[in-house]
DNA sequence: TTAAAAATTTAGCCGTGACTAAATTTAGTT
DNA sequence: AACTAAATTTAGTCACGGCTAAATTTTTAA
């Protein structure tokens, strides 16, 4: 049996790892809310129990065992979201919370029949993908809205599930999963990004926009072109 | 917060109490699975917390404060318990260990929801009944199948749900909530107590029979009698 | 190149909730 | 009443996963 806390420790470093081959004791630390010096500990620990591999003072990486452990972990996180949605209809902004606790201590077995209750789903409520029992994650080839030049459309496929509040407002500005947006344009540095969705005009906070990750649609030709050739 | 640790001793006294007035170390350790010592600790922890009184070598007792929060613990886990055998139909032989580790972790909204889509239930699948958010428990007045005399018949009202193994055995002989059953006649000593369930004559283990409550049924003229009468 | 700053590790401590072994109290004989 | 057996508590230990403070290494800047 693994323990929470060496379960919570792989999640971080699997997830910090999609940016990072190697991750540090700070950004680790700081991903947990824990001390350095309590990471350096864990970090130890992993390391001889084969889970990842550790150079002083150079950071952690995943072993393939770690890795298999860290993705299992998230598979019961996602499958407990999207079944508190489904089930309960718990709004996204909360499922999360509620996973982060219910993920470590749901079996097998359970599990499976979640799952299979899904019909097997591919992702979660926030559009992040599930992995699949034996460990293989569908990569997501998504941009992030602020790197849409204005005029691009695009459909919304992932956002961050780590702060409600934003949740909650992205809910009221309708950028749901599978909703359009086409970006408008960005104010000078730093500014919102305005947008259209719904065929509302809408200004993005650059914190926020960066926590929305979308498939730009392809380039095609435009409404007026196809009716001149017709 | 209270830990699992506590949530789970606190339990353990309550249902304990509902034999004895006063909760022995023996028997609270036993019931727990933890050294006499372990309990003796726990038990001074528990004191100090106001939640339950002590008196060395005599045993504890729950404070008003400690029943409120066994008795919160406990419709965690009967609703966690429900829930999973409506929302995805696993067996009541199966619920019980699930429910004994999610109960730890829900939040009280997810209990609200839960409740809510169960439709505020009062009865888990074992029928145990399921306190109220203000600490309420309903009663039960049944009797033991075994204390039934030869010729009573009765309504299946409650099973313990320790068991896996039993309570697989009762779904197979037709012994689950609301089945009607009649006392055929009892083997000599500590033998089977041979009953009627659905017009089949079964043999029941002794240690069964006294995991099953029932509601007698209340003596009335016979079929024959009224017939007489008309 | 070297000094200062930042990051990391080490050392040592703490609370929790287990455990065993030994001491003590209570209960049960005879 | 006194002795034995059973139950309980005390004493001391352990693993876990945190923490702070101090030491060390790496990085950055002068």
């Amino acid at each position: 049996m693994t323990s929470p806390a060496v379960q919570n420790y792989l999640k971080a470093i699997y997830t910090l790892q999609e940016n990072q081959a190697s991750v540090t004791t700070s950004a680790l630390a700081a991903s947990l809310g824990v001390s350095a010096a309590s990471a350096t500990n864990m970090m130890k620990k992993l390391a001889r129990a084969k889970l990842a591999r550790r150079a002083p003072y150079r950071g952690v990486q995943l072993t393939p065992r770690g890795e298999k452990m860290a993705l299992e972990v998230i598979r019961h996180h996602r499958l407990v979201e999207l079944f508190l949605t489904r089930a309960l209809a718990i709004p996204w902004e909360s499922v999360h919370a509620e996973a982060e606790k219910i993920e470590h201590v749901i079996s097998e077995d359970l599990e499976d029949r979640i799952a299979a209750f899904l019909g097997n789903p591919t992702r979660d409520p926030h559009g992040d993908p599930i992995p699949t029992k034996d460990g293989r994650v569908e990569r997501l080839a998504l941009v992030s809205l602020l790197e849409l030049s204005p005029g691009q459309s695009a459909t919304v496929r992932r956002v961050s599930d780590h702060n409600p509040a934003h949740l909650r407002l992205l809910t009221r500005l309708g950028l749901t999963l599978d909703a359009r947006v086409t970006v408008l344009r960005r104010e000078p540095t730093g500014g919102p990004l305005r947008v259209r969705v719904a065929n509302t005009e809408r200004a993005l906070d650059e914190k926020l926009a960066r926590e929305i990750w979308v498939a730009p649609t392809p380039p095609r030709p435009t409404r007026r072109a196809n009716k001149n050739k017709v």
